[in-house]
DNA sequence: GATGAATGAGCTTTCATTCAT
DNA sequence: TATGAATGAAAGCTCATTCAT
């Protein structure tokens, strides 16, 4: 059997694995059983568990991102990408819960070399809502463009309700992407066009 | 030394590396040393490694809540609750950032005994926040008031977002809570007042 | 309380103790709270729990063979001497099983500071049953008197059936010491009969 | 090095071990050590403590049995057989202590699971014993044949004087396998013949 | 006379990793 | 390309034992 197919099932147990049970208490053993060869061979094709596991992640974060960038055509208007944006998140992660709880919840909680490949992709796609703002603040001619910094938060906090839905959308039956998505749209864009229009909520002085 | 001064020590020394290492990967042998006592103590004062996680989750997810709800006081009207409410939140995950870590990441990532921990302190903190919406609504004379679900995922998104925006404070040098409250509000709070008033992005068709 | 009293409610708990989980998974822990008092105390009472171990084997051995020596009185005939002494064990052992699983199984097994204090008990109870044999050889007149080390091999052969058909009095519902001791008797008392009158079986050649 | 043969050296290390310190104080440690091994490969091949044991407990148990039906040849008259047989099994003990001690002294003082396994071959015994008895009852034409609850208390009681003449036997110097089986004969085999002829000892009416 | 507080040492078990073939 | 055989290192947990009071 050629090395690439042998890699992916290892890659597809990896990740069923590890997204189940966490990285440390996935032992290379279930994987290996799970991928239907022997130990030694997951070792002689992806070096070591650390290895493994990045392997793991920086596949599906490409998957991820690749499916919410295909969602969102550059040509449409800012809402509408938004919109799209959104649809493809939440459908991919429903599709895949292992490797969406590989990223969102294994990858960030066990240290170093593995939040940062998370931190990669998310910094992409919060590049991209922000970016997503930026063109519909010049829709809708807001001049001066808002602060960089102000974005950035709202791009966190928008992305950060994303997957907290998600979570939610995945664990309430009869929750689809779709209503996920359009619940998104309620809570965000209101917010957003706001900052379009220069208003913001007037914090009080205490 | 008596036993209760001990176990807060115990408990201190737990949650640190417990957040910073995760559950699988903190031993027993650190906590110890870091608590200044060895470990049969740990062991006769708490149990086992999954009840002294388990305790650390109860008393962190208590401070937590408790200092939520005693920023939010009951009299206010609710945007200034939800205010009060998001400073406290975002002055607490700041100032006990391993608590935090332990609630956020590494409880809800370790599987059931656990996850379902932390599950019943978000409920609450929903709950919180769901009620203050339905508060909003009435004050705003909103009627009928908004349907159960489509409320329940906003608190979700809210919620989600406020958490996101913790991480991102916590790791952004020179954003301070109240900064990250403000965000919040903004960002929140005109999508809720679309809410109130019946409005909603309207999805396309497709 | 006074010492002796405390001492033999401490030895009580042990005999229970390592009777039904044996030597090494009793803990004094266990013993300690049976008893009813603090570890120091046991420790400051009986040392070590070789010690207690020790004197709760001493203990169980004198009450055995006290209760045995008490049955058989010394001046009958020698067949209702030893009738007498097995009632008196079958008796004894059934009415403390956690004394007799001390001496018959824990003690034995767990090597050489005990084992030897029982071997001093069942060498008493041994010399006592040769010595009832040689006296039944003088009533019978036997002469020569039999030879000492076949006197001796039929003692111990006797005192293991004892101590089996014990075991098996007390797991068998409905089996008195009485029966039991019927039992030995018609076992042994003809095999030693041959004995006085010199005839034995005789082995084929091979 | 083949598997079977491992496990095989493990076995033998095992009953060595176990027969020597008992089941408790012998450490996973000295067996691997003993057996040439890694403490690793022992759990590899035999899963745990439990079980390691357990399968010392089968190995020698079946040795045993095996080594008295090897010696009782079923043609031979009733008192021939329990010779024979008598001899094969203090040939074995003596041949192999520590299994004998695995299986007489260890196996029945540690407790539930192994308790069983042990009393199901001595069960095996009592029975091929109870059913020579039997035999030699139909040889001698006794009429009825005797009660089984008697049978099966003098079987337990052969069997029981068998053991600790097994064990007397090995303690002390000089005594053969022969010699040990020849007093088991002349112990027993007058008390049953005694029982073939329907005579008993008179019990005193205490 | 009695105990709450504390520990050094040791146990069973697991796991990532590597040879030799 | 693929694996059966093997291990160093470490983790969770328990226990007999001792102070200080």
């Amino acid at each position: 059997m050629p090395r690439a197919v042998r890699e992916q099932q290892m890659l597809d147990a990896a990740v069923r694995t590890f997204g189940q049970r966490g990285y440390r208490a996935a032992s290379m053993d279930e994987i290996a059983d799970l991928a239907g060869v022997s130990k030694p061979l997951v070792y002689l094709y992806l070096n070591s568990k650390e290895d493994l596991f990045t392997a793991c992640i920086r596949r599906e974060a490409q998957a991820l991102t690749a499916a919410v960038r295909a969602g969102a055509h550059p040509g449409l208007p800012a809402d509408r990408q938004l919109w799209e944006g959104l649809r493809a998140f939440f459908t991919h992660t429903a599709q895949n819960p292992d490797g969406w709880a590989v990223l969102h919840l294994q990858a960030r909680t066990h240290g170093e070399p593995f939040a940062a490949e998370v931190r990669t992709m998310r910094a992409e796609i919060v590049a991209f809502v922000t970016q997503l703002i930026l063109v519909a603040a010049r829709e809708a001619h807001r001049d001066p463009s808002p602060a960089e910094r102000e974005v950035a938060g709202l791009a966190e906090a928008l992305v950060g309700a994303a997957e907290s839905l998600a979570a939610w959308a995945n664990a309430t039956p009869g929750v689809s992407a779709k209503q996920a998505a359009a619940t998104m749209m309620n809570f965000a864009w209101a917010g957003l066009g706001n900052l379009m229009e220069g208003r913001s909520w007037a914090a009080p002085k205490s």
